[in-house]
DNA sequence: ATTTATTGTCTCAGTTTGCGACAATAATAG
DNA sequence: CTATTATTGTCGCAAACTGAGACAATAAAT
């Protein structure tokens, strides 16, 4: 967090970070110091900065990842998302004078984001201003500050709608899964129950998963195969 | 165009506005005055107007048309978009001060969208700094400033995969409409022939069109009913 | 050795899709 | 007035796809 001239002005960006765990579809969420006020971990874009590279940097600083599944969905520019006090307030929480950090309480657009990471991989890591950036499930999350949940929304509508034309499920799991685990994200996403025997065929009918040997599972049943996404 | 602290800094949008006429799609370019420049539709959002509407003001200063079908898919903000000396070029061509102006010379990202009207219905206007807004087929379009052709591609390639999932044809042809009309649209989007009784089958199975009664058409076949959109 | 839970696969019926065929008909040509 | 031409609405059939249940296989627990 740098004065005025070092990022464009009324421009941010929000992500909407998934991951999946327990049979659920979580996403990260930050707290504002002292305040509690609960956001997405967004940020803003240097002054000679591709966007998309901007929101890499952020979600590096937040999750410790590279190489992240991302991918833009909207831009929302209403104006009532300019609720100077809100910001005010945060600031203020933080004993950061406003009228060093004027510029932050000017009118933003934000472009927003999705990402999806493997829950296993990630060290949640709040920012400057912010004393935690947790894990939340998708249905049980808080109040989200301004138009947040909103944004939310319609990440995982976009989401479900690319689900079928993308192979974007896989981004959610380690680098080898089982089948039924893959069923499990496809469900959260979807919110709804597959059929296992269509879900099978289907996925083994696109010829992108490799399979490989038998899982040694410590469960009380036959051992199901791990697949890891690539044809070859 | 007025002066600087009238509109957001940063922020820009290009506007893909397609229409349908003999058979062909078509998108609205203007012309820079004495540049020889070619360019999308777009404008700036004055510091008090939702974004959105900052669009479709545009849209009806280009026009003509309210109640526009239109739809946001992607900003745009690498660095490289920024090219001040183009944007000299056209002030200057217009006998524009640079420093009266010299917020336009900064860097901008771009909110791209495109719209779908009625080729017919549309007086296409030029603004203050251009001599010309025309129709250019699709596949014979001019050389585009900056990164305006891929922001064309990126359109086209949206409204082909929004064309199975929303019902999005009708909008480019006027209430009434033949069945084949419908159909040379739907080509024409895609790139492809398609069969006509299956195109036929499908297009009454969503229960969308209402069907009117014959239309007397002046060609030497059997004459086509109409249909116009909604289903009551 | 038996039970339990889950896996990989198959089959079958129902639905959708691609494609050709047929009669119907508005204008035109003879 | 009749035949021709071009295009329309519709149907039928085969192929592909989908949803749902059934069956044997098997790793761990009893």
């Amino acid at each position: 967090m740098t004065q005025a001239p070092y990022y464009l002005k009324h421009i941010a960006y929000d992500s909407v970070i998934f991951g999946f765990s327990g049979d659920k579809l979580k996403i990260l969420i930050i707290r504002y110091h002292n305040t509690g006020l609960y956001a997405l971990p967004g940020g803003f874009v240097e002054l000679h900065e591709n966007l998309n590279d901007a929101v890499r940097r952020g979600l590096k600083e937040r999750t410790g990842l590279d190489n992240i599944y991302l991918e833009q969905f909207y831009t929302f520019g209403d104006v009532d998302r300019y609720q100077p006090d809100v910001m005010r307030t945060i600031l203020e929480a933080n004993g950061h004078s406003t009228e060093t950090y004027a510029w932050l309480l000017d009118r933003f657009l934000s472009v927003a984001y999705y990402a999806l990471i493997n829950y296993n991989d990630v060290v949640p890591t709040p920012d400057a201003l912010s004393d935690s950036c947790d894990w939340y499930d998708l249905d049980q999350l808080p109040n989200l500050m301004l138009d947040h949940a909103e944004i939310v929304a319609k990440a995982l509508q976009t989401l479900r709608a690319n689900l079928d034309r993308k192979l974007v499920g896989m981004n959610l799991l380690p680098a080898r899964f089982t089948m039924g685990e893959l069923q499990k994200v496809y469900e959260a996403i979807l919110g709804e129950k597959l059929h296992r025997g269509t879900f099978q065929r289907k996925m083994l009918g696109l010829e992108l998963l490799k399979r490989h040997e038998k899982q040694y599972s410590g469960a009380a049943h036959k051992a199901p195969f791990l697949y890891s996404f690539g044809t070859e």
